[in-house]
RNA sequence: GCCGCGUUGGUCAAGGGGUUAAGACGCCUCCCUUUCACGGAGGAAUCACGGGUUCGAAUCCCGUACGUGGUACCA
């Protein structure tokens, strides 16, 4: 019989969420649907000096707003609470300790200074690696070398101390990655990583795999920049000889700079005129307000479906998917290998897309939202939903409605009359005249109407309809874009496009 | 420096011994549209380099280059 499926987001509550967190919550959470499985959300508040305030909230929210809730949590608990890593922060010490019983760890009480010096002398030395080893923990105040009742001493007394993993060299570290296949590192280049910290808190290396263990974690999904460590937290596994229970690994591979090098940053956001965030950031210490995904105008169906892609493909031609579909589609093992430079023209796509595909009335409340925002208030709902779905197909971000459709709502500040002027003249007005007497009279205010009176007029003054189209356009838009002329002025009602046509017909 | 992981158009990518090397974004041209879009039809543009293995290499092997991550009492 197979364990159920569990696997975990961990982040650390530091600050805004950024895309590739977003991602690896993703592929997390479509792995555990799939397998019908556990999503857990543990927050990993281990560094007390990074700890922002209102950070772990923020996630959540962002979850939400995405729609990858937790099945477990600090905000909802479940049966292996806590969540936190600093309310388990007695737990960690305990394996620590038995760690140094079996042998396997050692207490350090070398001053950073001390381990300074150590640095600067294998630099000096010529050594390759500024590691705290096998080849420099002889030489250092640790318990290995003291005696025990001078560590035992040191400990009494109150000497900081940090508790390190003892790895033991010439030891080939190998194993399977569900993306990469077999991975192998040699204990030789792996150091003495800290465990538990002078304040008593686990490092990350511990803290997972103590909860990943105790949390019953089937499968750990993080990013490429961990593959390094893992064999440290192989060699935790098995020396507190819980290796059978070890989740399979897989690591993702980063989110790049769209144009230099290196992982993607909040910076690269400010920088190129993107988010990288998921929701609105606003930083407690230094008071920046970092805009997210959300806020920016698009949907979440979006959101996760260019994250779903970017790093992952089923091998077929699609490109959109919706949650349900990615969630029978995906396959960890379909993961590519390499980081991915991220494309926000793309990203729009989507968005573009989904806009496009999905129902108004499934967003209209967002779009209301930032009309509101913008000082528009709506209350026609009917003619609310009628002009978002007659201008869907030119938005490509949700705040992209505001423009194109405040003209059905009010009218236009300016109007293009420079586009109409150079080829104005006598017959035109008097067309127009008469079209504002002739759509007053209409009874059935209906396209069809509109548009054969329209002709019906032209014709009697011996012009083209060509020649009228774009002049009426920006009479009732103010300027060149937008739905069909007659579409909109169906909408906007016979008295508003009567007075649109003579303000403007007054300006000429 | 050392260790790990990578490398198919500008970007995202399919393909994993024999293909005209898919598709998407972006760009360009045309059609549709009496506006702007949508939509449709086309176009330019790619297997990092060098050696092997093989009848045959984008595909397998080895080097090199480049990219990227790690090298913290950060995660």
């Amino acid at each position: 019989m197979s364990k159920k499926v569990r696997v975990r987001f961990a982040p650390s509550p530091t600050g805004g969420l950024h895309l590739g967190g977003v991602r690896t919550v993703l592929y997390n959470y479509l792995f555990a649907k799939q397998h019908g499985g556990d999503f857990i959300l543990r927050v990993e508040d281990t560094d007390r000096s990074r700890y922002v305030e209102g950070a772990e909230e923020y996630i959540v929210d962002c979850l939400k707003w995405c729609g990858l809730n937790p099945d477990e949590g600090p905000h909802i608990g479940g049966d292996y609470a806590p969540y936190r890593q600093s309310e388990r922060k007695n737990l960690y010490k305990e394996y620590a300790e038995e760690l140094v019983k079996s042998g396997h760890a050692y207490y350090a009480f070398d001053t950073p200074e001390e381990i300074e010096a150590m640095r600067e002398k294998q630099k000096a030395d010529g050594k390759h690696t500024l590691h705290y080893d096998h080849h420099v923990r002889e030489h250092m105040r640790n318990s290995i070398n003291l005696m025990p009742d001078e560590t035992q001493h040191l400990i009494n007394e109150g000497t900081p101390y940090v508790i390190r993993i003892k790895v033991e060299p010439n030891e080939i570290i190998c194993f399977e990655d569900m993306i990469r296949g077999s991975v192998e590192f040699d204990t030789e280049n792996v150091d003495d990583k800290v465990l538990l910290k002078a304040d008593g808190m686990p490092t990350y290396h511990l803290a997972v795999v103590v909860d990943d263990y105790l949390m019953k974690v089937t499968h750990a999904f993080r990013g490429e920049e961990w593959l390094p460590s893992a064999p440290v937290h192989i060699l935790l596994w098995k020396y507190l000889e819980w290796a059978d229970n070890m989740p399979k690994w897989a690591h993702l591979p980063l989110i790049l700079k769209p144009d230099g090098n290196g992982k993607l940053s909040k910076r690269d956001g400010d920088r190129l005129g993107f988010p990288v965030f998921a929701m609105n950031w606003a930083d407690p210490k230094t008071g920046d307000l970092i805009k997210g995904f959300k806020e920016l105008g698009f949907l979440p169906e979006a959101f996760l479906n260019l994250l779903a892609v970017l790093g992952w493909n089923d091998g077929t031609e699609q490109e959109i998917y919706t949650l349900d579909e990615l969630i029978e589609k995906f396959s960890i093992e379909k993961v590519h290998h390499s980081g991915a430079k991220f494309d926000y023209e793309k990203a729009k796509w989507f968005n573009h897309e989904w806009i496009k595909r999905l129902p108004v009335t499934s967003y209209q409340l967002q779009v209301r939202k930032i009309f509101e925002e913008k000082g528009l208030i709506i209350s026609d709902d009917e003619k609310f939903v009628k002009v978002l779905e007659l201008v869907k197909d030119r938005c490509t971000l949700l705040t992209d409605f505001y423009e194109q459709a405040l003209f059905f709502f009010v009218a236009p500040e300016k109007v293009n009359v420079e586009s109409i002027k150079p080829k104005w003249n006598d017959e035109k007005k008097d067309f127009f005249i008469e079209l504002i007497k002739k759509w007053s009279e209409i009874k059935d205010w209906q396209h069809n109407n509109l548009e054969n009176i329209f002709k019906e007029t032209a014709a009697t003054h011996h012009l083209k309809p060509g020649e009228l189209m774009l002049p009426l356009r920006i009479m009732l838009v103010g300027d060149k874009f937008g739905p069909g002329v007659f579409d909109i002025a169906t909408v906007i009602e016979k008295e508003e496009s009567v007075k649109r046509i003579l303000h403007t017909v007054s300006l000429l």
